[in-house]
RNA sequence: GGACCGGUAGCUCAGUUGGAUAGAGCAGCUGCCUUCUAAGCAGCAGGUCAUUGGUUCGAAUCCAAUCCGGUUCACCA
């Protein structure tokens, strides 16, 4: 079917827990470095080798951070090894302690032991060579490419109605996930299926002819996404009016056959989409779904019509987000694609046919129930589509792994495109992932388009920009801090202030709870919020903009808050790395603000531009320089931008 | 009924492959702006980690059962 799509969406993406490690190809040296956590590994399992003639492998050796109530910075964890060694804890703990120090001067300055724990005190020396190797490495953390392709697939809107929060939780993950991808050197496509077609495409189309009067975006004013979602609204409500007199005629019907109310009632509801069949718009949008499959030139015109008012819509909303796409498929384009595959699974006996020509497939050993793949009259059902969609994008884009940001509800479904897409050997099967996510509900509930308690996202982004200029505007009347910038450059700080602090606040939880959603809490610019952050940025700007580093030597001894900074700078990489493994923004989320309450405390407790002397100036502004970095860098895979003043 | 997911402070959430006295934010209470940005900092208070049993040097974390909430098991998408 000839389709126009004039429409221009721009785009991009990436995703988390890959099984296989990293084959990284060295481009940028000073990313090669190896994490302070494997260094004290390799030390310890070398030292042990030495020591007791036996093989621990590095990696299998706990190290963490230790606590704050005791001495040292990172802590060996010994009882797995007392068996193997033979030792007591303190014994093991100060043999090992003592060798250490002894044998790795430049990297160890003391150690403590506490029950079957080995407290470890970096030196002060191997913490400011890594600060002058990396305080101005912008691209800290990120990985050199490594030569393996990731699909991410999402926000897949319906073109019957505007975005609402739940797609902004999908499009901020799946954006977000990208980004990991791409910091944890894989190549990126960022890809989203646009449901373009289908019976409620053809509701709000029905809608709009019978009570439209013509109305475009053009003659209402009303953006394109919402114009048509309110006739999608209208339709529902018109359908709901013609349902009356045909379920009280059921139901009497019923209850004179003998049945209780009760029984009726829930018979009704069970029987409630068969029954809607019998409405004379349900019956009008089915026949359009007919004519439009058919080609009718009116229908089709009228769709490309509607579905170009909602793209442009769509448009300014993913422009507000910063939301992108590599590559967009329609369903009007791939709704055919899995017959042939159909066809191909009966020849390899992974379908099968029954006795009415439907084609199902047996998932039974796999612990799942069989499911159909090919409805008796031929046409193609949801699964089939998908399998199509991804024998296509392998077509294409040959990715390792193929992930799909697709909320939780359709776990089911995407176990079973994953188990016949293995079944039927299309390649990268194994590859899929399906990313899912929980709901986003309110604190009264679920979102009922019905009970009109939906979140639409265009409103939600106003009333967040809008917080953002309040508060901005309250500030301004303290301290004169954002008085030299223009009309302009304040309407984008608050834009910038606004859709962060939305995008954090959805991006910070574990993408597969589900959240609830509170308007109130989630306006709120203070804690662990996005706004924290980038104030905590703009602070290291505003000192920037008094003095700068001058590269020179800063010293060769930390106090306590300096040396806790480095520490949590360092472990950004680390941090990268777990996120892309678990696909998990809100580690990068909890990080990120980790670092800025750190640095708050570091910066209330140590002046930068006064310290006591040049050298520790210079020490603080490095470190200063260092967080600016990470908190840019960890932001933007977040999707947020920061502001050089707030 | 089968399968899957969740249950941590009044509320919203963290808690790495099992490690030391379970952490943040919000809400409540005390202090701190003549200073590099107070959208901040320091502190107080707040817990039967749903319950019970098990595994072990050690369990919020692993196992089993139970309770509560959610999702799903369509010739809808």
């Amino acid at each position: 079917m000839p389709v126009n799509h004039a429409r221009t969406w721009n785009l991009k993406l990436k995703p988390r827990k890959a099984g296989q490690a990293l084959k990284t190809v060295p481009l940028h040296p000073q990313n090669q470095r190896m994490a302070i956590v494997s260094v004290i590994q390799s030390a310890v399992s070398a030292q042990i080798s030495q020591l007791y003639q036996v093989n621990i492998e590095p990696s299998s050796i706990t190290v963490s951070e230790t606590k704050p109530e005791f001495e040292g910075d990172y802590t060996v964890v010994l009882f797995a090894l007392l068996k193997t060694l033979k030792k007591k804890p303190e014994e093991l703990g100060t043999e090992l302690g003592q060798a250490l120090v002894a044998g790795n001067a430049a990297l160890f300055s003391g150690f403590n032991v506490i029950k079957g724990f080995l407290n470890l005190a970096v030196s002060d020396s191997w913490w400011l060579q890594f600060l002058k190797e990396q305080y101005n490495n912008a691209d800290y953390g990120r990985q050199p490419r490594n030569g393996q392709r990731v699909m991410v697939e999402y926000s897949s809107p319906n073109t019957n109605k505007p975005l609402h929060l739940g797609h902004l939780r999908n499009n901020f993950l799946g954006w977000s996930v990208a980004e990991i991808y791409k910091a944890n050197g894989y190549e990126v496509v960022k890809t989203c299926i646009a449901n373009d077609r289908g019976i409620h495409i053809c509701k709000s189309m029905i809608a709009w002819q019978r009570f439209g009067n013509g109305a475009t975006p053009e003659s209402t004013g009303i953006k394109g996404d919402h114009l048509v979602g309110d006739y999608y609204v209208m339709f529902g409500n018109v359908l709901k009016e013609q349902m009356k007199p045909i379920l009280e005629k059921k139901l009497a019907a019923l209850i004179a056959d003998g049945k209780t109310e009760e029984e009726a009632l829930k018979y009704l509801k069970d029987k409630k989409d068969e029954l809607e069949k019998e409405a004379e718009i349900m019956q009008a949008a089915q026949q359009m779904l007919v004519d439009w499959e058919a080609g009718k030139p009116d229908v089709v015109e009228l769709w490309r019509t509607m579905n170009s008012w909602v793209y442009k819509g769509f448009d300014e909303t993913y422009k507000r987000i910063g939301s992108n796409f590599d590559k967009i498929y329609y369903e009007s384009e791939t709704y055919l694609l899995g017959k042939d595959l159909v066809e191909e699974g009966l020849r390899k006996k992974v379908f099968f046919l029954k006795d009415d020509g439907s084609a199902w497939v047996d998932l039974t050993g796999d612990g799942l129930d069989q499911k159909i793949v090919r409805r008796r009259d031929g046409t193609a059902v949801y699964i089939t589509q998908d399998i199509g969609l991804a024998h296509e994008k392998q077509k294409e884009f040959h990715c390792n792994r193929s992930i799909y940001v697709v909320g939780d509800e359709q776990n089911y479904h995407f176990k079973v495109l994953k188990l016949i897409c293995q079944k039927l050997g299309i390649e990268g099967a194994d590859g899929i992932y399906h990313l899912s996510y929980g709901m986003v509900e309110l604190p009264t509930g679920k979102m009922k388009t019905r009970e009109g308690t939906v979140v639409d996202a265009d409103d939600m982004l106003d009333e967040m920009i809008r917080e953002a200029k309040k508060k901005r505007e309250e500030k301004e009347k303290e301290l004169n801090k954002t008085a030299e910038l223009s009309a302009a450059e304040l309407q984008e700080l608050d834009e910038i202030v606004g859709s962060g602090a939305i995008k954090f606040f959805l991006v910070r939880v574990d993408p597969q709870k589900r959240m609830i959603f509170n308007p109130e809490e989630s306006i709120d610019l203070h804690g662990f919020t996005a706004t924290a952050v980038q104030y905590t940025y703009a602070r290291t700007q505003s000192v920037f903009r008094k003095e700068m580093y001058t590269g020179g030597e800063p010293g060769a001894d930390l106090l306590p808050l300096e040396k806790e900074m480095i520490i949590k700078l360092e472990r950004y990489a680390d941090i990268i790395r777990q996120a892309g493994d678990e696909m998990n923004p809100s580690a990068i989320a909890g990080y990120v603000y980790e670092v800025a309450k750190l640095y708050n405390s570091f910066y209330n407790e140590h002046s930068i531009l006064k310290a006591e002397t040049p050298v520790k100036k210079e020490l603080r502004l490095q470190i200063n320089q260092m967080t600016a970095h990470v908190i840019k860098s960890g932001m933007a895979l977040l999707g947020i931008r920061v502001p050089d003043r707030m």
